[in-house]
DNA sequence: AATCCTCCTTAACTAAGTTAAACAAGCGTT
DNA sequence: AACGCTTGTTTAACTTAGTTAAGGAGGATT
């Protein structure tokens, strides 16, 4: 490799471990591995794995947020929104196990959090009230989550269990209407749109600009 | 403890042991410890650890399909979404990492699946087709996935590093609306409500009974 | 030149998941 | 009654993983 291993060199190595052979690859000694150095190398840059994994998802969120920041200004919360939540679930599915892995990470950086300033600023010049956005953010925030560990976790579980055939099959005939749902759910992106969509509708009768509650 | 340990026994003893210690202690010698055995007898009754996760996971949406079978046809899908919901936060939040470690598990439980039934039969009764039923369902099971690792996350950190003065410190001076929606941030039960609320209102507007789109 | 600091090494410990092989107890069959 | 099968467990042991201790090589500092 390089040099020098430095702390952001383990980080990346952990991600590009992640990413090729996913999170119950990433051991020290892998990771050490991907350097080209021996597994008590990287406790000299690292306090403890649990400390590298923090520094994956705080890395994970300035992608985020340099995946936010780097697009023009559109105007409206509502655009903004969406493209926080289209950013977040890209970034998750971007890694294995992205979503389980780093959801609730403590956001350790501070740029991290500063850069959701000029965001909650657009809210505030719209009428919003700060509680409002902040609630309106984790509101997005808890859905990607949720959806993308679920889409994840069916991603790479066994295909055939949640194939319809196979799900009729243990459903039995007695309830129809759950044997349809097997049937009619939609995947990936246009099923991931629709929801953002209801949870937009809903922030935007709620909470978005306009008559209050 | 009693006389034979048998498959369930392994799950109620693992069950007890996450909530008592938390979900890194549960080992497969904790849990056969707690059951007055050693290690291997357990690899009787369960394929791996794995399975035995599974195993908790299932019984856990058995749990939360029981707290609303339980309960008195409501008769509206709104009240009927509200207390899903809530019953799920709740079993999530009765155990230690409930929503990291039972989110997205597996449901290999056909009694689970089939309990969808009549759930689903009050909203197409309704008028409301079954994929926009079955889409609100799994949106507020998202939600609530990711509110409640959220929530957990929190709860089991260093409560200093959530902490108002500590957050405004890191922050700096420089980003008053970041700083503000630090401590206007509400917690626990009324937060939950209020973000569900919102969720609730967008479903009613696209996917509820009613004007369609 | 001596010392110190930085970054890495080897050796080793511990905990945890898992497997192999043996053993005890109950039970049906001859 | 004796035999052998099934069930459920045991002890011993292997492997992988996180982590620590102690030390060594090499450049920077005094």
């Amino acid at each position: 490799m390089a040099k020098g291993v430095t702390r952001d060199g383990v980080v990346a190595a952990a991600l590009a471990v992640l990413d090729e052979h996913g999170i119950e690859a990433v051991t020290v000694r892998a990771v050490a591995a991907q350097l080209g150095v021996r597994a008590p190398a990287l406790y000299y840059h690292v306090r403890s794995k649990q400390d590298l994994l923090d520094e994956m998802g705080t890395e994970i969120n300035r992608r985020v947020v340099r995946a936010l920041t780097g697009r023009p200004a559109s105007g409206s919360w509502h655009d903004d929104l969406i493209a926080y939540a289209r950013a977040l679930r890209a970034e998750y599915l971007a890694h294995r196990d992205g979503a389980r892995t780093f959801s609730g990470t403590l956001i350790t950086d501070v740029d991290v959090l500063r850069a959701q300033e000029p965001w909650l600023r657009r809210w505030t010049a719209a009428g919003v009230p700060v509680a409002d956005a902040a609630d309106a953010t984790d509101l997005v925030t808890a859905f990607v989550v949720g959806y993308v560990i679920e889409e994840q976790e069916r991603a790479q579980s066994d295909p055939a269990r949640y194939a319809p055939e196979e799900r009729d099959q243990r459903v039995g005939g007695d309830a129809p209407l759950v044997a349809r749902t097997g049937h009619a759910r939609q995947t990936g992106e246009a099923r991931f749109e629709r929801q953002l969509e209801v949870l937009i509708a809903g922030i935007a009768a709620k909470l978005g600009p306009g008559p209050r509650r």
